[in-house]
DNA sequence: GAATTAAGGATATATGTTATCCGCAAATGG
DNA sequence: CCATTTGCGGATAACATATATCCTTAATTC
């Protein structure tokens, strides 16, 4: 049970586009070489966020993405979700009903007690995400990354963002 | 992000053998056909939880499997680890190291800040199955399963017990 | 009008899951 | 001792998914 490499691409796209300047894109391209990514393969990831609306995009030079909301009103669920799906990481395939003992036609009032079990793990999973926002992660990395780094990054990014 | 269905089988399969009385032994066939699975497949779950220490096998006619432990000492994150094996969900490439703003050779004091978040999310998931243990979902079962078919249920067990 | 961009379809490759088959060694019961 | 049954592990195949690349199209910029 493994999560997309592209999940790593859309959180660590997001928290640069965080970093941009009102009004203004960031191109696949750029997010591509920054990252050091297949540009073609990260583009389908960041198509993903555009389909759940989490960035916008614009055409033409100059073009590229931006996000959608503010960061602090973006949380890690959502960016999680837009790359990886909505699904469930447990699928019940309801192997109870095989049981030789069952009588035919029995029909379950709940759904099954492992899966009740194993989708409460879930939800435990997803809540954490929910809770962090973009801006809790751009707070850390505006912490944690040497000033100097910060800064060169920012102006490599800001002498290709449209 | 979907974790292997023997996970599945390999809870199913512990509730059963749970309920068995001590002493006793059931084969991945009787197993197997409980659940309507392929035996042959549902095998190796059943030598994960073996290799797991879960699990105590026999060998020969009326052989098998029991639990190693009382229902009450085994959690669900030994069982759904030791199918799905203990590697966490998120895997971290780094590629902020591919940052072209990076002075060459530097060494980060953490672990990456997205990685941290997603790993944290990770632990809660396991600590949610940490928490609950087999015992609990036997006793759920046992309100939640119609007496009569509890009860064919075993009696169908201990005919194939060894 | 030329260049650049996102979007999406088609396709190829790699990896992982699901499943089956076989031989081996151990245990059972006759 | 012998035939049967069992768990175990290796080998292999079928299938699904993830990863990656290429191409066309339409929109936008300059």
């Amino acid at each position: 049970m493994i999560l997309k490499s592209q999940v790593e691409w859309a959180l660590h796209c997001c928290a640069i586009l965080a970093g941009l300047p009102e009004g203004r894109y960031l191109s696949t391209k750029a997010l591509a070489e920054l990252h050091g990514l297949p540009k073609e393969y990260l583009s389908k990831a960041l198509q993903s966020l555009s389909q759940a609306s989490l960035v916008e995009t614009t055409l033409g030079p100059s073009g590229g993405y931006r996000l959608a909301r503010a960061p602090s009103e973006v949380n890690f669920l959502e960016i999680v979700e837009a790359v990886e799906g909505k699904a469930r990481s447990f699928t019940c395939t309801n192997i109870r009903e095989n049981n030789p003992c069952r009588p035919a036609g029995y029909c379950d009032s709940k759904p099954c007690a492992v899966a009740r079990i194993m989708w409460e793990a879930d939800e435990a999973w997803r809540e954490t995400l929910r809770r962090v926002r973009l801006s809790d992660l751009v707070g850390t990395l505006s912490e944690e990354v040497p000033p100097d780094i910060w800064r060169d990054t920012f102006e490599w990014v800001l002498k290709r963002a449209g």
